[in-house]
DNA sequence: AGTTGTCAAGCTAGT
DNA sequence: ACTAGCTTGACAACT
């Protein structure tokens, strides 16, 4: 099991997700930013390293702007190294990473050029984990999409446009059950369909499920993942008391994620704490699993 | 220097 | 018809 949270860490001072405004955008400008973040998550890794994180979700906006059609210039050309330097450094140190690009991003949309703008973002995301040279294990999540009023159809539409994607995309793309729309059980009907893997989020799983347990649920997920796919990806977080449903936690509650690790003794998969203090949480949940003698 | 409004993008549900 | 909320943060413009 590895463990891991994602995108910002708050302890050691810069962050590989800084970006900019479009209006401000400019090739020296986006150079800048690129180095920076960069350098950043150089950093971040090689802190989760020394802490035993070897799970970590990098931003989106490690190149900002890069599948707009402003951006014209060869980012990945022009950091070639420090692409390639990061990602011997990810497989020395045997860490999983995963993307997970945001809400826009929806290949099973009703309008012709959300499809396209989204296909653009997710060849980035290949892109990038491309230039790093990480093999397939590396993801990225994304959920279904939308409903528009006929979930049949909108699950026969994902289908449809997963199988037209280019391989390179095909190879790295994993859906993940969300809170409201599509459940762990819709996600698996797709895998069967198509056998694109199963990210499995045990907070929208609370939220939306049919009655699953947990345990249940995550071996289920695992049927989803091929030996060339890695380990079963969870995505973990608790409800933040006292607010809206859905709304994360501020801070890992730590007896109901030992809950949770009781619950899933014995089988094997990476987990990802979604939780606002970030890798604060994530360290007081390596201290536990290794009182637990898990890790 | 500190504060506040705003940011490329979509969708759903609640008002 | 409009907007909060989603993984939110943090950039940028204003006092």
């Amino acid at each position: 099991m590895k463990v891991g949270y994602p995108c910002i860490n708050r302890s050691i001072g810069c962050t590989a997700n800084s970006t900019f405004k479009l209006a401000s955008y400019s090739e020296e400008r986006l150079i800048k930013t690129v180095k920076n973040n960069l350098e950043c998550l150089a950093k971040i890794l090689r802190y989760n390293v020394e802490n035993d994180l070897l799970f970590f979700r990098i931003s989106s906006d490690l190149v900002p702007f890069a599948s707009h059609p402003v951006c014209k210039f060869d980012w990945m050309n022009h950091y070639k190294l420090q692409f390639k330097e990061i990602g011997e450094y990810i497989k020395k140190k045997d860490i999983r990473i995963s993307m997970h690009p945001d809400q826009f991003i929806l290949i099973n949309s009703i309008k012709e050029k959300v499809v396209q703008r989204s296909i653009n973002e997710l060849d980035y995301h290949c892109k990038v984990l491309d230039a790093m040279g990480l093999d397939i294990t590396s993801k990225i999540q994304i959920h279904v999409g939308g409903v528009y009023g006929d979930k049949p159809k909108a699950i026969e539409r994902f289908v449809e446009r997963y199988e037209s994607l280019s391989e390179s995309i095909k190879k790295r793309l994993v859906i993940e059950n969300d809170d409201r729309l599509f459940s762990l059980k819709d996600c698996l009907y797709i895998n069967q369909l198509t056998g694109i893997p199963v990210v499995f989020d045990s907070f929208h799983h609370e939220c939306l499920n049919s009655e699953e347990s947990v345990r249940d649920a995550i071996m289920k997920a695992q049927t989803a993942w091929k030996d060339k796919d890695g380990s079963l990806m969870v995505d973990y977080s608790s409800q933040k008391e006292g607010e809206r449903r859905g709304k994360h936690a501020t801070t890992i509650d730590l007896s109901l994620f030992k809950n949770f690790i009781d619950e899933t003794k014995g089988l094997e998969f990476d987990i990802m704490l979604e939780i606002k203090d970030k890798e604060k949480s994530a360290l007081k949940a390596i201290k536990l699993l290794k009182e637990m003698k898990i890790l």
